[in-house]
DNA sequence: ATGAAAGCGCTAACAA
DNA sequence: TTGTTAGCGCTTTCAT
């Protein structure tokens, strides 16, 4: 019951082939059969069928985006920036999470070569070397979203956990803090790892004294901010104030330090870093680090259809979103 | 540089038939000319075009997932929820959200007349006329997530907001309170409305007085929590709970509430809806319901994913997930 | 300015 | 068990 240009091109007593060129806002059609083409498509309400038109044109306005097994409350906002930026040219977003029953790189070759998507971004906290050995048999444009420094054959996306973490150990010693503890993320989290080399960074460029008993080894879970803040308060010689890789973490810090009868900042000071929702109600509210987390999608998203759009190989770029220092109450 | 069931035809000297066959599975292919095709497909790194495919089967294994324009903190699990079971069965999810640049209404008419999909998902928190009428035309199969009880012509999956608001008063009076207030979302909102519904039939079947200004008109967000509350607690007979139809609001009356040195439960009790990620952060930690979130998207799949199989039409089935009381400290 | 016709990759009906 | 062929809806080249 959905009509077709066939259809169009009988009531009109024309060929498909100008229905087609009608539609697609040729200008070579004669005004006068253009209108009567437009009018009747509109009557029989029709639309359309994006399979064949992207089946016969070889490409595709469909991108997919490729996330991990993780879940993560800033999906929805990435999914939502790379969405709105796709429709604005006129692509749909095909969302596809990885997990169990497909994998990563499952994903990658069943998606990526299927010929459905026209190009795809990847959600990868931490490119594997199995990862880019099935990226580098793809042949739609990719974009990544990581924060993965070390590659420069792909165009990337990136939060800029290195500057952040940086300007927040700054921040810390400008308000004159010398003991500066910080509880990382995952080995094998790019995001961690690089908010790790801000907070050194920034130590040594300072000249604040890095003890190795206050770079405790965490992994982005309460529970792990939890310990690992036991073991900073067990210390004999304590920080004055911890600066978790997320703020989970410092959630994790909070109930520890709180449960010992301490206070938040007199007694120890915490920061954390995402910003996620309930920081800023947390008593006292979490000093942290928002992320733009649209930009991320939207920057992806815009990356990625100018490869999409360019005839010849655009060239892979390298963009970083910035992130802010939110100044709250726990120092 | 793709490969096709016509290079694989001929580097096997048979017809694409037969490579078509013995891709798919077909029984009435000799099984040594299937190890061959295999072996061959392989060798190339061939992936079905699936554009192609669903093009001549007339069909799409695509489903999208049409979201509001609103953010949410659950989208991420409805989209997982629908993504996770839509690909256990072969089928791909698209995610369309609404904006300003393209109404809810458009999106119907583009998206499930384009043939791109063959059925979709709609998230829609008041089933408008206008929504209705656009969705009377369409010929895919849908299926609403919705808690719009007054429909019997779609296919709905719902939050059980009635009976869990009915239970969190129950739960109230038993635990002796007899002065309950209550603070409503938005009149166009069936999520609000069912939970207000669910307040009043619970105080009226247990003969607690309801009283016209213990019900509070508020909508959702922490903002109206906060003056709603102050109303409550302005009032000449205060009441000794206040039940807010979500978490914000519930937020909104935590803020308010401590600004006047009051104790919570002690000199009055708060609970939510919702149970949002902060809930259980929150000093004290809030009571409220859990709505099981991932079986929104789960069950709506399934539901479309059957409806999309059957060859009849399937029934239009009404399915309400489950929610939980979440007993805390709050009250 | 318009039409005829080929063809995109695949499936399925029909033939052999 | 395999091959031949039509055709899905659309775009595009080549004629006219």
């Amino acid at each position: 019951m959905v009509s077709t240009i066939k259809e169009i091109a009988r009531l009109a007593n024309v060929s498909i082939a100008t229905v087609s060129r009608a539609l697609s806002g040729s200008p070579k059609v004669k005004e006068e059969t253009r209108q009567l083409i437009l009018k009747i498509a509109k009557e029989l309400n029709y639309n359309p069928n994006l399979l064949a038109r992207n089946f016969v044109k070889g490409k595709s306005n469909l991108i997919a985006l490729i996330l991990p097994d993780i879940t993560d409350e800033f999906f929805s906002e990435i999914i939502r920036g790379v969405d709105d930026t796709a429709f604005l040219s006129g692509y749909y977003t095909m969302v596809i999470s990885s997990h169990k029953n497909r994998s990563l790189v499952e994903s990658i070759h069943t998606i990526m070569g299927a010929g459905l998507v026209g190009g795809a971004i990847l959600l990868i906290p931490f490119l594997s070397k199995e990862i880019k050995e099935a990226l580098n048999h793809e042949r739609i444009p990719f974009v990544i979203i990581s924060s993965d420094n070390s590659q420069n054959s792909y165009s990337m996306v990136s939060i800029d956990n290195y500057g952040a973490a940086y300007s927040m150990t700054e921040y810390l010693i400008k308000k004159g803090y010398t003991k500066i503890a910080h509880i990382s993320g995952p080995a094998d989290n790019n995001d961690a790892i690089s908010r790790k080399q801000g907070y050194i960074d920034a130590c040594k460029d300072n000249q604040i004294k890095l003890k190795k008993n206050w770079l405790v080894d965490g992994n982005f879970t309460m529970e792990s901010g939890n310990s690992a803040c036991k073991v900073l308060l067990d210390l004999k010689e304590k920080p004055e104030v911890i600066f978790a890789a997320n703020d989970m973490m410092a959630l994790g810090c909070y109930e520890v330090i709180q449960e010992r009868g301490l206070k938040i900042p007199k007694d120890i000071g915490v920061t954390g870093f995402d910003d996620i929702l309930l920081s800023k109600y947390l008593n006292p509210p979490l000093t942290t680090v928002k992320v733009h987390i649209n930009e991320l999608g939207i920057t992806a998203a815009e990356l990625l259809l100018n490869k999409m759009g360019s005839q010849s190989y655009a060239a892979n770029r390298k963009v970083k979103v910035s992130a802010e220092l939110i100044v709250r109450k726990s120092c």
